[in-house]
DNA sequence: TTATATATGCTCATTTTGAGTATAAAAAAG
DNA sequence: CTTTTTTATACTCAAAATGAGCATATATAA
C-alpha cells in the first residue's frame, strides 16, 4: 500500500524582529529526514527541518514543535502552515537513487531570544536572503543596477515572441517595471521569477535549467548580488514566508506576536516597516492604530530615550470582537 | 530511509458558479491512495482524490491536474494549493493497522461543465454542506433557531472557568454572537468550532469526542440540520476552500475564472455574492468596478431579458499592471 | 542656552464608501 | 396601446478613511 519513496520533512521559518531587522532562525547542520544527520558539503545555511514521524505525531503541527522545541529550546507561540513543497531535483540526493522528499513549511512568529540546542542555530537578517525586498532605505540600488537589465535580458532571449511577451508581463507585474506600482507582498512570485531566469545561485546549482531555456550563465559576481543562498529550496520557503506575513499583517493583528506585550508605537511601527520593508508615515500609522483601537494606552512612560520619551501601549484584545479583520493597514501602493 | 506508513492523497475542490449557486464536484466513490477502490458504507459523498504518485508526478500540481482530467475529463485551469491536512484519525482505517494518510487540498475554479468520467461526479451547491454560511436572504434561520443555543450550550458544558471563557470568545469572533460582526472569511474557523462542540455528523462519526470533553450527545434530528456530511475530512478542506475564495476575491481577479469571457455587471455581482454569501449594493458594486476599472465595456448589448438589457463587459487584463492588489471589494462587516 | 531628536496633536484636501433617489429601456400585463 | 413590472444605469450627498504636511511638546546632547 504504502509507497516506500515518500519522505515528509517539516520545515520551520521562525521569524522575529529585533533592532528593525527581520530575522530568521538558521542553522548550519540541516537535519535529514528520518532522524539520521547528514553533514553537507561546506554545511550550507538551512532552515531548521525535522522529519514528520506519524508514529509520534498526532498533527503536523505538534510534530513541528515538537522537534523545534528539541532542536532549539524554543517553545514557539503563533504558528501557522504555508505551503507544501514537492517538486522533483527538489533535493540532488533524489537524483542519486533517494526517496522523494514532500516538505511542509511552517511559521512561527516569536519574541527574539538565544536559540540553544544541538545545531548551531543563529538568527539571520531576511533581507540578506531577499536583498530586493527591503524598500525602506528607498528603491533597492540592486534592481536598477542589475536585477532588472538581467531580466529584461532574459526577457529579450526568449525563443518565440509570445513567450517574450510572457516573460515581460511577469517582469513587469512582479517587480514593477514601467509604470506598474510594486507589490511588497510578491516576494515568492519574483524569486520564483529570478530563479527561472537563473539569476540566483539555486538555479545554477540545481541545474534545472538547460540552454535551450534560454537562460545565459551568468557568472558567479553577478549572482552574488542577489543574495545569500540557502540550502535545498529553503529559499523559496522563505520567500513565501515573508509574502505570507506581509499579507497577514493588514487583517489580522500577527504583528504583537514579535513586541513584548507594552511597547511604544514607534516600536510597533518599525516592527511593521521591518516586515513590510516600506517606510509609513508616522502620523498617520498613529492616528490608524489609536484610532482603529488596535492599541490601548497604559498610562505608563519609556524610560531612557533620546527625544521626549513615549507612551506605552498594549495591544487591545477585544478589538478581536469589534471589526472582523483588525491589521495595521499598509498603503496599497509604494511610491517610488 | 523512507516511512512506509505515509501515504500522500490530492484532494481537489473544484467549484463553479451558476445559476447563483456556487458549486462543488463532488463523487459518490472516494478512489483511495495507491490505486485501489475501496467502496465506502453507503459510498458516502466526497471530493475528488487521488494520489500522488512521486515517480509519474514532477510536481503535485501536475499530478492532481492528471488525475482530474483522468478521472473526470476536465482540464482545469486556474489552481492554487489549499492547505496539507495530517491529523491522527483523519482516516478511520489508520485505527484499523492503516498507513497514515496525508493529504493534500487544491482548489479550482472552472467555467461549469458537465464532467464525464468513470466516476459518478456532479455538481453539489457548496451550502448544502454549510448552510449557514448563506446569508445571501438575510441571517440564516438556524443560526438562531439551533447553532448558535448549541454552541452556548457547548460553553456551558466547559469543565470550568477558563475555558468556558475561551469557548465563549471563540464562539462570539467567529459566529458574531454579541455585537460581534460577522466575518464571511472565518469559515474554517466556524467549521471547526461546530466540528468541536459535536454539531456536526463527522465529530460522532469519527468518534474523537469523549464524555470528558463536555460535548453532548446530540440527536440525528438536531445534526441532520447542520448541513449535508463529506468523506473522511472533506467538509474541512471545503472549508478551507471557501473561505479561502473569499479572501482572494478581494485583492485578485480570481472571479473571472468562473465566468464566460463577456459578462453583464450583474452576472459579475451574483458570482460575487454566490461564493461571498452576502448581497451586495448594485449601484455601488458597479460603480467600484467600473471606477477601478476592472472591466471594461465591450459595446454589445445582452440578449434575451426581462428588463433593459445590459451592457456585456470583459476583465480588463491591463488592471495588473496598474494597481498592485486588484479585486472586487466587499464591505468589511455584513451588518445584520 | 541652543541644537537635536523624538512624540504627539491637529488641519486640510482628496478619495473612498454607504445609502439612497432618479431616470432609461426593455418585456409583460391589462 | 397604455400601464405595470423589471432590470440597467446615472447621479447625489453625507460620512469615513487616507495622504501629506504643519505645529507644538518634551526629552537629551552640544
Amino acid at each position: 500500500m504504502a509507497d516506500a519513496n515518500i519522505n515528509i520533512g517539516l520545515n520551520a521559518v521562525i521569524m522575529a524582529v529585533t533592532e528593525g531587522v527581520p530575522r530568521v532562525l538558521t542553522v548550519k547542520r540541516p537535519r535529514i529526514a528520518a532522524g539520521a544527520i547528514e553533514p553537507f558539503e561546506n554545511s550550507p545555511t538551512a532552515l531548521p527541518f525535522g522529519p514528520f514521524e506519524p508514529r509520534r505525531h498526532r498533527t503536523l503541527e505538534l510534530g513541528l514543535r515538537g522537534w523545534v522545541e528539541e532542536q532549539t529550546g524554543m517553545e514557539l507561540g503563533y504558528v501557522e502552515q504555508l505551503y507544501t513543497f514537492a517538486d522533483r531535483n527538489r533535493d540532488p540526493r533524489e537524483l542519486a537513487g533517494g526517496s522523494r522528499v514532500v516538505s511542509i513549511g511552517y511559521l512561527a512568529l516569536v519574541r527574539e531570544a538565544a536559540p540553544h540546542g544541538a545545531d548551531e542555530a543563529e538568527w539571520t537578517n531576511c533581507y540578506k536572503f531577499l536583498p530586493w525586498e527591503d524598500w525602506r532605505g528607498g528603491r533597492p540600488a540592486l534592481l536598477d543596477k542589475f536585477v532588472i537589465p538581467a531580466l529584461l535580458n532574459w526577457c529579450a532571449l526568449a525563443s518565440d515572441q509570445s513567450e517574450q511577451n510572457n516573460r515581460e508581463d511577469r517582469v513587469s507585474i512582479t517587480f514593477g517595471t514601467g509604470n506598474v506600482p510594486w507589490d511588497i507582498e510578491r516576494v515568492l512570485e519574483r524569486y520564483e521569477l529570478l530563479f527561472e531566469a537563473g539569476l540566483v545561485k539555486e538555479a545554477a546549482r540545481d541545474n534545472l535549467l538547460g540552454s535551450e531555456n534560454g537562460s545565459p550563465s551568468w557568472n558567479n559576481d553577478a549572482l552574488a548580488q542577489t543574495g545569500d543562498s540557502f540550502a535545498l529550496d529553503h529559499r523559496r520557503i522563505l520567500a513565501t514566508a515573508l509574502g505570507r506575513v506581509r499579507g497577514k499583517i493588514k487583517y489580522r493583528p500577527v504583528v504583537f506576536e514579535l513586541l513584548a506585550p507594552n511597547f511604544t508605537l514607534l516600536n510597533l511601527q518599525i516592527v511593521v516597516e521591518a516586515l513590510s520593508g516600506v517606510g509609513l508615515h508616522k502620523q498617520n500609522f498613529r492616528r490608524l492604530v489609536t484610532n482603529n483601537r488596535l492599541v490601548e494606552p497604559t498610562g505608563n512612560i519609556e524610560s531612557q530615550t533620546r527625544g521626549r520619551p513615549a507612551e506605552l501601549f498594549g495591544f487591545r484584545h477585544e478589538v478581536l470582537r469589534e471589526r472582523p479583520q483588525p491589521g495595521v493597514g499598509l498603503p496599497a501602493r509604494q511610491r517610488r
